[in-house]
DNA sequence: GTGAAAAATTGCGTGCACGCAAGTTTGCGT
DNA sequence: ACGCAAACTTGCGTGCACGCAATTTTTCAC
């Protein structure tokens, strides 16, 4: 399906991640306005609603558009996937320095790590788990990912400055390393 | 702190919670308005929402109430964790089910899963887990609470699979148990 | 008791999310 | 090329979440 409304459709989208993100950076995410962002694609307010659940969800697409974990095969589950999700999360950009600013693109963004669930249990049903149990450690996965950017992101007692406690990288790895034993489990279940 | 104000907002956030599900009940959680919920317990609709972030909070909340898991000390954690998830989670009411009629209701029952984290994570660092490690662990249980949650609520899914849904507590077990390993394995790094 | 500080309630205004019922565009079979 | 059905867009209306500032209630020290 390459059609031309797919491709119409696809076009907007990025068009309004876009437009999303760049007027976020030059106003400051709070003063960006949803009938704005809809007038600078050329498209009606109810329209961008359409496309994005939220005021929040285009800029958030803009920062994690196309980008998909990928685990590596031949490598110890466990090592696999944590260098897979830190190398998903290493900085695509300073752009992402807006995620600080705003609770809400905070949240929204924590939200989004939920993306990496599906590949992850791909990966590790690949190794022969039983896909429930697949579905479960990818979910504790992306659990302890999100961990690692609420510290990331964690704020200070003064307004508008954020903690940074550690590089990102290695945030994850932290994180993920009390899950090692269960993925690495994995083998000495093939219940299926 | 038990002074009269303190006691006077316990009393209207319980009234809340009561009359929100109450009516619910009554008339379906889709046809209950927040002015009603605050009507009905003599506060402006305003002072609902400084008390419950949104219209199915108090709902859920109603449900949660006072509820809190405690987990036995003296046998293996991981067994001692998912027998407190089991009995947190053990239906104290039918009144649950409306939960599985309303979809926004749905959401935010499976976000107060989240609850549950703290007191699991202090059960866990009481194990002699660094409270980092224990966070991280309390997280994945509370995302594998969630998949449970999900798979039970899920009365329908795509026309041709069969719902292989059992017991809450069937799911619960089947949910937590990949991630024994990991919870079995703290006391191997007592990094404290 | 009395008065002032702290906390809670309230009304108001704004922007957002979304169901619904038109309108409009695109895809496709003939 | 035609026309119809499906998909997409749009305007409208409603209810909700929440910041803000004014008002009322509770607390506390004297």
């Amino acid at each position: 399906m390459d059609s031309l409304r797919e491709r119409k459709k696809q076009a907007t989208r990025v068009a309004l991640q876009e437009a999303a993100l760049r007027l976020a950076l030059r106003k400051g995410p709070e003063n960006v306005r949803v009938e704005e962002i809809a007038e600078a694609v050329g498209v009606s307010p109810r329209t961008y609603n359409n496309y994005f659940p939220s005021r929040e969800h285009a800029i958030v697409a803009a920062l994690t558009a196309a980008r998909a974990p990928d685990i590596p095969a031949g490598v110890p589950l466990a090592d696999g996937i944590i260098d897979a999700v830190v190398r998903f999360y290493t900085d695509p950009g300073e752009a992402m320095l807006i995620i600080t600013t705003n609770p809400a693109l905070r949240t929204c963004y924590a939200d989004a790590v939920t993306g990496i669930e599906e590949p992850v249990a791909a990966a590790i049903a690949a190794r022969g788990a039983d896909p429930r149990t697949a579905e479960v450690l990818a979910a504790a996965v992306a659990a302890a990912a999100r961990v690692a950017l609420r510290r990331w992101l964690q704020p200070t007692g003064v307004p508008g400055l954020m903690m940074v406690s550690g590089t990102l990288p290695e945030l994850i790895r932290a994180a993920l390393a009390p899950l090692s034993p269960a993925l690495d489990a994995v083998k000495t279940h093939p219940v299926a």
